[in-house]
DNA sequence: GCGACAG
DNA sequence: ATCTTGTCGC
């Protein structure tokens, strides 16, 4: 796809720089409805593994998930993790790929914080500012802000993600199939907190889980609390 | 100083 | 994230 970023920055900074540039470009970021119901949603990962770094994005069809397009990239890691500052370490294997893809997905899908960030640009957020596109942040752990109350078991409960100041929320945390641990979902950029839990939910896998398995879940469950 | 800490 | 070990269900 065509890539055209909005802000030019370097990668190759000082954690004291990164964090000026997530101060910086953080107001950037739009809370709003997206233009239309998306009929393509992309999934973007990096793995990494000792010195390489490995972007992946499949762009699916919805509602079947079918995968429609797809694109790799490796590189060198250009920077050590350190939470809060993700975006520095993926973000540079990121473009390639995505400069490589084949398709213009009309929204990307980040394993990351985005909103729900000690600045409120985490790497979901400065995906999607970048590259002015829609983009949504899931992650499997939390960063910053507290569940704002208890939640159930069943797949589709949720509670927001709150963080100090006025109880302001900056994310939800979202049970996408009974009985599994929940996700954290934040919006990147051009989405509202609603439809991105919305299509977190319509791209969680929906296959039944055996009975007996789920039972035995539920009982470890129970017992490690 | 101590605890917390996306991937 | 990646790596390793251990358990359980099918």
């Amino acid at each position: 796809m065509d890539v055209t970023l909005q802000h030019e920055h370097a990668w190759d900074v000082s954690t004291g720089e990164a964090k000026a540039l997530q101060k910086r470009l953080a107001p950037q970021v739009r809370a709003e409805p997206l233009p239309r119901a998306p009929q393509t949603v992309a999934g973007v990962d990096v793995s990494i593994r000792g010195d390489l770094a490995q972007a992946a994005i499949a762009v699916l069809r919805l509602p079947e998930l079918e995968v429609v397009a797809e694109a790799v990239h490796r590189c060198d890691v250009p920077f050590p993790y350190v939470p809060g500052l993700l975006s520095f370490r993926e973000m540079p294997a990121l473009l390639p790929a995505l400069r490589k893809l084949d398709a213009t997905p009309d929204l990307f899908m980040l394993d990351s914080q985005g909103l729900a960030h000690p600045r409120r640009f985490g790497l979901a957020c400065h995906f999607g500012v970048l590259l002015n596109v829609p983009a949504l942040g899931v992650a499997k752990s939390r960063l910053e802000g507290e569940r704002a109350g208890e939640l159930s078991v069943e797949k589709g409960s949720r509670v927001a993600l709150l963080d100090d100041d006025p109880g302001e929320t900056i994310g939800a945390v979202v049970r996408t199939r009974d009985d599994t641990n929940p996700v954290y979902v934040s919006i990147g950029h051009r989405i509202t907190l609603d439809e991105a839990v919305e299509i977190t939910l319509q791209c969680s896998p929906r296959y039944k889980i055996p009975e007996p398995t789920r039972a035995a879940h539920k009982l470890s469950r129970k017992e490690r609390e």
